[in-house]
DNA sequence: ACCTGAACACCGTTCAAGT
DNA sequence: ACCTGAACACCGTTCAAGT
């Protein structure tokens, strides 16, 4: 006979999300996820396939915290928003905002916060055939920032040296973007 | 009495990264790494505190195959040497390389080749206020891409275009050194 | 000084059994 | 349909003991 489940997927990512941020990754056990949720372990695995996939759930419950910026904004200001976004994100979940970094993700979130970074990105002048490409180039290094900033090179560095770097590598963007408008196609 | 040793730290290391780089990160195992030096794994405790210690270790080892580039090149062809000798380890270590932009490094290796970063940018006409910041955003830009690149996001692309993309990411690092040039202090 | 055997706590995962 | 108990292979780590 059905029973009504006590716990479903979005809980256990939620909850493992939440253990890896309170104690950090180490922590992050599917002992410990079932005990937050008032279960045992092995009930997990109605939900999950294995702890890989829990951590690559995790990952797509991250990409839900930057949806595409809202339109009427111009692109500048779209961008900036998203950028802030993520680096927010970043300092919410210092432990597992890396894996983003480690592991291909294509949901369909994450596929809409792309197109619209494509269309910011058309509208400031970068042309169609090299979107892509800038796209890639941006959203890398602002990871790459994102991730040193909370879980690495960057830890001790004071808030005020972070978000003086934080401006700078917008400045750095924003001057690439710059110059790749009107420029000629190319591989 | 002194008995002469049969493996020392830097084998250990050694033996560790070779086997993560053979068969992926979650193969690293204490057993694994001994049963490559044929030894007990309880023997392992002798050269290295723990396995973070060992991780650690890894990373340390990482950093020495990029020295400081060879002096007597201008500086655009040692930043150049330099970023493509980052990006080939990050290629020959996949599993490994991403630890580098999660864990702090301050060993003198580090800060040899730091140092020698900045000699470039003075050289590149960057002001000397800006030349840490600069190096910052740089190297955070270049591992960030070659962590992509290895072991993450970018893993299902071609190699032309991982190619392509890496020029343009140079491009866009040469542009922004160009445009620091001359400028005037600031926080 | 260097390595091992035995032992421990902990982990992910399976499977048959319970409701 | 959903959860649990028992069980397994594996892992990191300790400590006293051997040479």
């Amino acid at each position: 006979m059905a029973r009504p489940a006590r716990i479903d997927r979005t809980q256990v990512l939620a909850e493992a999300l939440a253990l890896a941020d309170e104690h950090g990754l180490e922590s992050l056990t599917m002992a410990g996820v079932a005990g937050r949720l008032g279960v045992t372990p092995m009930a997990l695995y109605r939900y999950v396939a294995s702890k890989a996939d829990l951590l690559d759930g995790i990952v797509e419950l991250l990409l839900t915290e930057f949806p595409p910026p809202a339109p009427g904004l111009t692109w500048r200001k779209r961008l900036g928003a998203l950028a802030s976004n993520v680096r927010a994100s970043a300092r919410r979940h210092p432990s597992v905002f890396p894996l983003l970094l480690e592991r291909p993700v294509a949901t369909p979130e994450a596929r809409q916060t792309r197109a619209a970074v494509y269309a910011a990105l058309g509208e400031s002048g970068v042309p169609q055939d090299r979107v892509a490409q800038v796209e890639r180039l941006v959203s890398t290094a602002l990871l790459g920032f994102a991730v040193s900033e909370v879980a690495g090179r960057f830890r001790d560095h004071s808030r005020r040296q972070l978000d003086a770097d934080f401006d700078a590598l917008e400045g750095m963007l924003a001057g690439f973007l710059q110059a790749q408008v009107g420029v000629e196609t190319s591989g």
